[in-house]
RNA sequence: GCUGACGUAGCUCAAUUGGCAGAGCACCUGAUUUGUAAUCAGGAGGUCGCGAGUUCGAUUCUCGCCGUCAGCUCCA
């Protein structure tokens, strides 16, 4: 903010021309200055990297930048007005509406009305109709910079409006923006009228709480997106329909590999096929873990004393499958939640020498979380899951080795299924447990560990655990969603729960230190992600059926029988389809199930032993090999866990 | 949990202004013996999510429950 004493502002443009202006001139006047063209497509300008608009008087001196509408920055301007036109358009159709707060957010925009009724999807056609016709008319946005009473004034029928406005502060600027009838309470910026917003969509309307808050009123938001183009507002519909078509719940039924039913909600039942899936995905991490994990197996139900002991029955709940004893408590009990108490337990069973840390507990035990009905969707948010969940025992002095060593096994296992992550190092929170000399060697271990790594991280400062700081992986699937995965997180609080010990070289007893990691998060959602990034065309060692055999006619059946035993014999999961169906008919089965080989058998191939192969998603290129060669070419896709192509799609 | 939408055959979806519930695919049977993405014919398959209520009559209208889906801190 400039002070009151700068009556001239001086910019810098980025040729390195400078503009001396008066404090308070517009920014559309130094653009204009600049070249009437300019103008007609500036959407805005950065002064110092701040974005404002140009119906605001500049305030301070700095770098300043026109922003046309191919610069990115600009985006979020003309959504934030889109957002505005939305309100016009709604104001237009539904007067009683109050309004609440309409963002850009990340790709689009959205606004929240305080409607009697909600909102219909005709209703939001109207809308979408009515806006048009607000870009139409280009109705210039203009600003007014008013004073806090002229607000209250103006906004007395707004009473969302109104509760903001009483927050802002004496010496903050409070602002209007009027696009035709509609005035809102905004700090903008904007752009310079409604004829921009050409390429934009409404696409969903729900429920959302006023200020986030389930104690406030329920609100109706209208999810809106727009672009500067038509193609890329096309794409992006596009994208979300890819999106759609990959959705996890869609294919893992198309390829029936799990499903729900109302008497176990938020539990899935897996397939056969699933669980093939399912159980490659746990041999991987067992076979990684073969050398230096320990794989335990403890209690699903445990009494209520064991979470008093972790603190779980305190705060954790209202989130825990209890089994109750209602006539004298004593025997409470409660399905586990998390692994790490059960774990403390069977370590505490007996005395462990420093020679064995780190101990690595690693499980895959079932657990369960009472997620509140809304909250569950599909695999990715269930109450029964396991996680490739491990608790580390080790002594202060070796958390860097190990913190560098997790983080390498963690990406590694991401890299077999080509899922790139992000790393996140959150530290100590505001409330926490353990003294500052605790936190600042357990968060200097741990960036020394992630600096080894040479790895670039994000800081998430106060955002760890209060137990401790952790380590958060952040991974990217194949259409750009972000996804929560993997975790490693120092804890020095449990062991005191517990009263952890380790006997050390001097005989004496001392406190461990135990790090939480999961990688896959939980092999349900990790399974949710893996068909939504693979879309369903899984790599051969994941795929429930790898090779389908197809005799073209009963002729064959009997050597397409004995060379589906072979393969079976050579650890392939293959199927005979001798179905009385034409070759066509099977193939075109085959592939809809994403089969990565279709082994199609022949009077020439029966005659030499051979077989035509044909890969998934090439189509009708195929390949003639002998049987044990493709076997072999099989056998050694599965052992090394090859990727398949990237395809474009 | 809250707001809204939805729930019809195994799947995807029609229809009924309240009056015997329909298609395609899948499944079963038969014919066809097929050379790289749907051969032909026939058959079987439904407590219209569950429970109340209104009505001569409810899949349809009302209420309750269950489930599914979208969303519920990205700051005027």
């Amino acid at each position: 903010m400039a002070s009151s004493s700068e009556l001239t502002l001086h910019l810098v443009l980025p040729n390195g021309a400078t503009r001396d202006v008066p404090a308070g001139t517009l920014a559309r006047d130094v653009v204009l200055s600049i070249g009437p063209g300019l103008l007609k497509a500036a959407i805005a300008v950065a002064i110092d990297g701040e974005v404002q608009d140009l119906m605001t008087p500049i305030r301070t001196s700095g770098a300043f930048v026109v922003l046309k509408a191919s610069d990115p920055r600009s985006l979020d301007v003309l959504r934030h007005s889109g957002a505005h036109i939305l309100a016009t358009a709604v104001r237009r159709l539904r007067p009683d509406a109050k309004i609440g707060f309409g963002p850009a957010i990340e790709d689009g925009f959205y606004y929240d009305f305080e409607v009697e009724k909600p909102f219909t999807p005709e209703d939001l056609e109207a809308f979408e109709a009515e806006m048009a016709k607000v870009v139409a008319e280009a109705l210039p946005f203009v600003r007014d910079e008013i004073s806090k009473d002229e607000g209250m004034k103006r906004f007395a029928d707004d009473p969302l409006k109104l509760e903001r406005l009483a927050e802002l502060g004496a010496d903050e600027v409070i602002s209007t923006y009027t696009d035709g009838p509609f005035v809102d309470l905004c700090r903008g910026p904007h752009v310079p009228d409604t004829s921009h917003l050409k390429n934009f969509k409404l696409l969903s309307t729900a429920g959302a709480y006023w200020r986030g808050d389930e104690r406030r009123q329920m609100l109706q938001r209208i999810y809106a997106t727009a672009f500067w183009k038509k193609e890329e507002l096309e794409a992006h519909i596009h994208r979300l329909s890819e999106a759609r078509r990959r959705d996890h719940r869609v294919v893992g039924k198309q390829l029936d590999l799990f499903m729900f039913h109302p008497y176990a909600p938020g539990a899935a039942f897996w397939t056969e096929r699933g669980t093939l899936l399912y159980n490659a995905l746990v041999d991987y991490v067992r076979e990684l873990q073969r050398v230096d994990y320990q794989e335990i197996k403890t209690p699903l139900l445990y009494n209520k004393g064991l979470w008093e002991t972790s603190g779980h029955w305190g705060k954790y709940r209202e989130n825990m499958f209890l089994v109750l004893d209602n006539e004298t408590s004593e025997h409470d009990f409660s399905l586990k939640p998390m692994n790490c108490p059960s774990h403390y337990l069977l370590y505490s069973a007996k005395k462990h020498s420093y020679r064995e840390l780190p101990l690595r507990y690693a499980t895959f035990d079932v657990l369960h979380r009472n997620e509140v009905s809304g909250a569950l969707s599909g695999l990715t948010r269930v109450r029964q899951f396991a996680q490739d969940d491990c608790h580390i025992f080790l002594m202060p002095s070796q958390i860097r080795d190990e913190v560098e060593r997790l983080t390498k096994f963690i990406l590694g296992y991401y890299g077999a299924f080509g899922l790139k992550a992000r790393l996140k190092f959150a530290t100590r929170p505001e409330t926490r447990i353990g003294t500052d000399d605790l936190w600042d060697g357990a968060e200097r271990s741990l960036r020394e560990a992630l600096d080894a790594t040479g790895l670039p991280y994000e800081m998430k400062p106060g955002d760890g655990a209060f137990y401790g700081p952790k380590i958060d992986f952040d991974v990217t699937d194949s259409i750009g969603r972000h996804w929560q995965l993997g975790t490693i997180q120092l804890d020095y609080n449990a062991p005191d729960r517990f009263d952890l010990n380790y006997t050390g070289e001097d005989n004496a007893d001392h406190r461990p230190v135990v790090i939480h990691r999961a990688v896959s998060g939980s092999f349900e959602r990790f399974i949710a992600i893996l068909i939504e990034h693979f879309a369903g065309a899984f790599p051969v060692w994941l795929s429930p059926e790898q090779v389908r055999v197809l005799p073209i006619a009963h002729d064959f059946a009997d050597t397409a029988r004995a060379v589906t035993a072979a393969m079976r014999a050579a650890g392939i999961r293959a199927h005979l389809d001798d179905r009385n169906d034409t070759l066509n008919y099977r193939i075109r089965e085959a592939e809809t199930m994403k089969t990565p080989y279709m082994a199609v058998i022949g009077q020439r191939e029966a005659e030499s032993g051979t077989l035509a192969v044909r890969e998934r998603g090439q189509g009708k290129k195929q390949e003639v090999v002998s049987v044990e060669a493709f076997i072999a070419r099989v056998q050694e896709e599965i052992r090394t866990r090859a990727l398949p192509p990237v395809t474009e799609e």
